[in-house]
DNA sequence: CTGTTAGCGCGTTCAT
DNA sequence: ATGAACGCGCTAACAG
């Protein structure tokens, strides 16, 4: 009774509710389709009851097999426990229901072998269109798939990929927390940033980050990598005396957990005498010490344009690839209240 | 030629590789599944090659509609962007893809039109089982399905649905806290939970709570729940005098965050002469006060037996509904240090 | 071992 | 306005 190897057969089919109410197969899928206004309201009526008696539901296994549309898209998350992935997931996913399209999300824990056949998976279900969010390696197969259906690029680009990009404006979001430093009276500051691994998001931050420390004469700035020996490194940063007050800047959320963890390793007090401002704005921020000063990326927003991108495309816009690049917003908290007095 | 409306008619399919080996689909067929023992070395090379050669990529939505074995299972999410609903998901998701299934995952927001959409949804995809992790009103499309598809409920039940179910073994739960509290010299405490809203999780953690500090002579304890009110209620936890130290127990992550906000509302120093230990474990507790005592669940593993318990039921297991109850691990933080001297 | 045949559930011509 | 027939890509039953 509880065989479910075989259950799959007892479904009702099109054909069932065609027989229910006295009409061809033909009839009923014009019912379902965008063709009812083709129907007599008498068919119309009986179809629906018998639709309404059996619980009928088409199958889209076999509409997207004859049709070629599935209305399925599919998302390549690199971390799927990254509160950002999360966050830019659950404002994609909003946006295809309120599309009539589903969303496959796979997760290739960093590991290029998943990636590989994760990309084989969704091909594989003729997904429409797909949302990257990986370092992509794999460009080959990427590229084939590119040639078959509409990508677009989440937060970083992958290399010799010419398509749609969506992201933060990594450069401005690195002057306003540079802007926002300096006027608090903050001299020396040190951007801490995961490994770059290719990312050309983190790579952007850090460009954008020296840049800037070169153009403005009142700071000076420095680089380290989250690791093993972040920890140390804040150490040196602090004890070394330079021109003037200190502050860290993390490049995204999992750069301030490491960075905050660290201080507090090595015994440092949150924040005391140290400023302290992060990308990302994650629900703890205004927990720790005198609370996280954050630059939000707006997550939702970027989930939800990167489906319309991609649904602009299905619908045959061929136009060149564009990049979109989002404003960060500043939310103040304790950590950057800055030098007193200033 | 940037058309895709149109581009999933040019995939090359399994006739395309026949005739370019020179054989007969039904071979390709057998290539492709488990039949592969009964072909000549000879035309297995040249299928491969052929398939090589092509780039062929075998439909998924066709097999399934052929076989009704879609390897896709689903999965019910009340709302993403809880941490622990995010870690179950990922041990899912891993032990899908050892088993070859993928996974497609449905958020609600806590929304019961939506809940009832992607039901619709998932059903209409042929998805083989489903893991539900919502409250489950529309309790009659669930029986519906379930007579379909092998169901198993995580964290919480669903009334009246007699599948199989994983969570937390909240008695123990509610023991390890009171145990370890009293063990501190903490004797006062204070249950935070978000409020019930149906959720039997939630309930079963509050009434082992009431029914183990009756039990407990050296314990009192009462319940809050979290909403706008939360910050006035613990400030009179806080001044009323009572029968000891006191400390406040958060059933879960999200009563954890609420209540850490709450207090530091109140401008109350964490966790100064107060016991906090806290139910998951989420990222940020060692960052905040002294650091967080948590008892972690292992959620990686119960997603992992979410999917072995559909895998079984697939194979044909009806036996009786199983529940299964994972322990948690404390994680001993600051914030449970106890009363000087004790 | 291999090819032929007949559907899976549905959409889409064609007729009528 | 409606129905009959064919095929989407694939697997399974039957021959040989």
């Amino acid at each position: 009774m509880n065989d479910f190897s075989t259950a799959q057969r007892s479904r009702v089919t099109m054909l069932d509710v065609a027989e229910r109410a006295g009409v061809s197969k033909a009839s009923v899928s014009r019912f379902i389709g965008e063709d009812r206004a083709l129907l007599s309201d008498a068919i119309a009526l009986r179809i629906e009851q018998a639709i309404d008696e059996l619980g009928y539901r088409p199958n889209q296994m076999a509409r997207g097999l004859k049709r070629g549309r599935t209305r399925l898209i599919g998302m390549l998350v690199a971390d799927i426990r990254n509160p950002y992935s999360i966050a830019v997931m659950h404002g994609v996913e909003t946006a295809c229901r309120a599309h009539g399209y589903s969303l496959v999300v796979c997760n290739t824990d960093r590991d290029d072998e998943q990636e590989r056949q994760h990309l084989a998976l969704l091909r594989s279900y003729n997904i429409e269109g797909l949302i990257v969010n990986t370092l992509g390696h794999h460009r080959d197969e990427l590229h084939e798939l590119h040639r078959e259906m509409p990508l677009v690029l989440v937060d970083r680009k992958v290399d010799g990929l010419d398509s749609d990009m969506i992201g933060l404006n990594n450069p401005q979001a690195v002057e306003m927390a540079l802007v926002h430093l300096e006027q608090r009276g903050y001299r020396d500051v040190l951007l801490v940033t995961e490994p770059y691994d290719g990312t050309s998001s983190r790579i952007e931050r850090v460009s954008s980050f020296q840049a800037q420390i070169a153009q403005r004469s009142e700071l000076a700035g420095a680089v380290v990598e989250t690791g093993v020996e972040l920890a140390t490194h804040l150490q040196t940063f602090l004890n070394t005396s330079t021109n003037g007050p200190k502050a860290l800047f993390c490049a995204n959320g999992v750069a301030a957990l490491a960075a905050t963890t660290a201080l507090r390793e090595i015994g440092f007090e949150l924040f005391k005498d140290l400023g302290f401002i992060a990308l990302d704005d994650l629900d703890w921020y205004p927990l720790v010490g005198c609370g996280i000063t954050a630059l939000a990326q707006p997550t939702q927003e970027i989930g939800a344009r990167a489906f319309e991108c991609l649904l602009k495309r299905l619908r045959g816009d061929d136009t060149a690839a564009r990049r979109l690049d989002f404003a960060p917003v500043l939310v103040e908290r304790g950590s950057t209240l800055g030098i007193r007095g200033v």
